[in-house]
DNA sequence: GCGACAG
DNA sequence: ATCTTGTCGC
């Protein structure tokens, strides 16, 4: 039999990835589940957790993952740890988890070992939760794979199917008056997938937030407008300013 | 068919 | 994601 050439066996990787994602799915849980999600000032919310994976410019298979743990509601750093790792799987979108869920996973169960007391009660992640092609984004699998509840926030909207064209949509962004507006972003199914997102009164460019697990929307845009300091929600800001200032220095040597 | 597409 | 300084404005 001649090998599968490489389209092929491309797209049976694919497959069986979005098994995966289905699979890993039925673990998922869309609503709260703790009792701080139920008061408007998140009574007994003490510790946020931000992830972030940086890359380097040509380099293909390095890049810094990161894991920051922020008080609350101070969104003081309480925890930092950057390190290095290899890529094995492409970017492609709509598969994004594949690429970096495993190192952010290893992450939480370094500190889960190293100093559980100060495991984070709450993740935010660089992507999006169910606002994916198929409901189950890289917030999903760090949800489900750490059992923790999860928010993903996206700097730039994944296009996926229903969600209304770019006209309408640039005109519900300039609609978005003052710093915590939002509106709602609703799938080919009916369904709110997630909400578009005016983070503060300075940005223009709103942010893109969804469930990842154990929280419902409404909570979940509630704590990301309240860790807004700048547009990009603290706990994700500082994950990622910490992981490229890794890199600049680990790299930027010769 | 072509373009678009989280990081 | 990454390549990149200054600059206009509150």
């Amino acid at each position: 039999m001649a090998a599968a050439s490489e389209g092929e066996s491309q797209e049976l990787l694919l497959r069986q990835w979005e098994r995966r994602q289905v699979e890993l799915k039925q673990q998922m849980i869309d609503h709260d589940t703790e009792d701080w999600q139920n008061n408007e000032v998140f009574e007994g919310l003490e510790r946020i957790g931000g992830m972030d994976l940086s890359y380097i410019k040509g380099d293909e298979v390095n890049a810094c993952a990161s894991l920051v743990v922020l008080s609350y509601p101070d969104l003081k750093v309480v925890y930092e740890e950057c390190q290095m790792v290899c890529l094995n799987a492409p970017y492609i979108p709509g598969f994004l988890a594949f690429r970096e869920t495993p190192f952010l996973e290893e992450a939480v169960r370094r500190l889960q070992d190293k100093d559980p007391s100060l495991l984070p009660q709450v993740i935010f992640a660089d992507g999006n939760g169910i606002l994916h092609h198929r409901e189950f984004g890289v917030a999903c699998h760090l949800g489900v794979l750490t059992d923790l509840p999860c928010i993903g926030v996206a700097k730039n909207l994944l296009h996926v199917d229903g969600l209304e064209e770019k006209d309408l949509l640039k005109e519900k962004v300039k609609d978005l008056q003052k710093g915590g507006n939002a509106f709602s972003l609703t799938g080919s199914s009916g369904k709110v997938l997630g909400m578009a997102l005016k983070s503060c009164e300075k940005s223009t460019k709103p942010i893109y937030v969804s469930v990842g697990h154990r929280i419902s929307l409404d909570t979940a845009l509630r704590l990301t407008h309240s860790c807004c300091k700048y547009r990009v929600p603290e706990p994700i800001r500082q994950a990622d300013i910490r992981s490229r200032e890794y890199i600049r220095e680990k790299v930027h040597i010769p």
